[in-house]
DNA sequence: AAGTCGGGGTC
DNA sequence: GACCCAGACTT
């Protein structure tokens, strides 16, 4: 029997149950497949559950604030993400009267969304013929058929795509790829794969030729870079001073503390001198000052090393040299978007729930 | 083609 | 500690 229809009718009795894959609504499945990307199911059903519910068609998200959104996504990461999906409700509002676009060419054109994106879009939410090819898909058939380039390359990516538009299911192209990505995610795994009971074992080429565990071939570098982060908690009674981050960075768009960063972290008894300097704050106007054990933090290539400076300030407004802060009671750290560094740290020195 | 963008699960 | 996750975008 073809592959195709295989893998399909071992996804009608076998697939997982998930509160996307009870429509076809376009905006639903657009909305889980971008919490998706580069996120694990189990890690994205709560954030999908909640977004929806805040956000439950295009209109109420073209119509929001980007800080909203950016708090919805709060601790989900990668948080272009978020103001993407934003950017493009209110292009579809605008562009294509708030009607989800229906081809694979202007669905691949909006913000945020790239080839996998388009075609798992296109075939789950209007039956359209296009390979959805995620990380699971490229591991699953290079196993299957022996695809051993380096599956960074280009070479590799075009030939996967030329197998999957070989062996799709045309009329289910959307259950064909959800079960490529589910047998993928089930049974065909990185590590320890099920290749004993899989159903596909004795026509695959990586379990008939032992050679499973280096498919697909990765050579990956890890460059991570070290940063030092200097927070100061300026604070006059329940009021605090946060700060939005706007370069090209990590964390775009999510509110922290004032920071001064540093490659290497500098000697604790200089970070008073830095600070008055920074800040231009005169002792007179320091009331009180603590500092944090090191908090440190670890990014896929970034590993940071954090300390608070704690400083009671005699006039929040005497903090000088920030270009996008404000000054907000601490009961309002609720509305304001924080990346999990911050969010840790506060609920754990300020003890709210933010 | 190589870097960058988060955070967490898994081995 | 390394790898990987329903990848996309920038350089």
């Amino acid at each position: 029997m073809a592959i195709s229809k295989l893998l399909v009718e071992w996804y009608n009795t076998n697939k997982r149950e998930l509160p996307w894959r009870e429509t076809q609504n376009p905006y639903i499945i657009w909305v889980s497949e971008i919490i998706l990307q580069q996120t694990r199911v189990n890690q994205g059903i709560n954030y999908f559950l909640n977004f929806i519910d805040q956000f439950p068609d295009i209109k109420s998200l073209a119509e929001s604030e980007e800080v909203e959104v950016l708090k919805a996504w709060e601790g989900l990461g990668y948080y272009s993400r978020a103001r993407n999906l934003r950017e493009s409700a209110i292009i579809i509002s605008k562009q294509y009267s708030g009607i989800f676009p229906d081809t694979y060419k202007d669905i691949l054109n909006l913000k945020g969304i790239g080839p996998y994106t388009a075609g798992a879009i296109s075939s789950i939410a209007f039956n359209l013929p296009y390979p959805a090819i995620d990380g699971n898909v490229k591991r699953v058939i290079s196993r299957l058929y022996g695809l051993k380039e380096d599956s960074a390359s280009s070479v590799f990516s075009k030939k996967i795509e030329t197998i999957i538009m070989d062996i799709i299911d045309k009329r289910e192209p959307g259950k064909f790829n959800q079960a490529l990505m589910d047998f993928g995610s089930l049974i065909c795994l990185p590590k320890n794969p099920l290749c004993k009971e899989c159903f596909l074992n004795d026509l695959c080429y990586a379990n008939t030729n032992q050679v499973v565990n280096e498919l697909p071939a990765t050579y990956r570098k890890n460059n991570k870079r070290d940063r030092a982060f200097l927070y100061f908690i300026f604070k006059e009674k329940d009021k605090v001073v946060i700060n939005k981050r706007t370069a090209q960075d990590i964390w775009k768009g999510m509110y922290e503390f004032p920071l001064i960063e540093y490659s290497i972290m500098p000697a604790e008894e200089e970070w008073v001198d830095i600070m008055q300097e920074r800040f231009q704050l005169k002792g007179s106007d320091i009331k009180g000052l603590s500092f944090s054990p090191f908090h440190y933090h670890k990014l896929s290539h970034q590993n940071i090393k954090a300390a608070f400076i704690q400083v009671e300030i005699k006039e929040l407004s005497s903090i000088t040299g920030l270009h996008d802060s404000r000054i907000i009671n601490i009961n309002d750290f609720v509305t304001f978007p924080f990346p999990r560094l911050i969010q840790k740290y506060v609920q754990h020195n300020f003890q709210y729930n933010i």
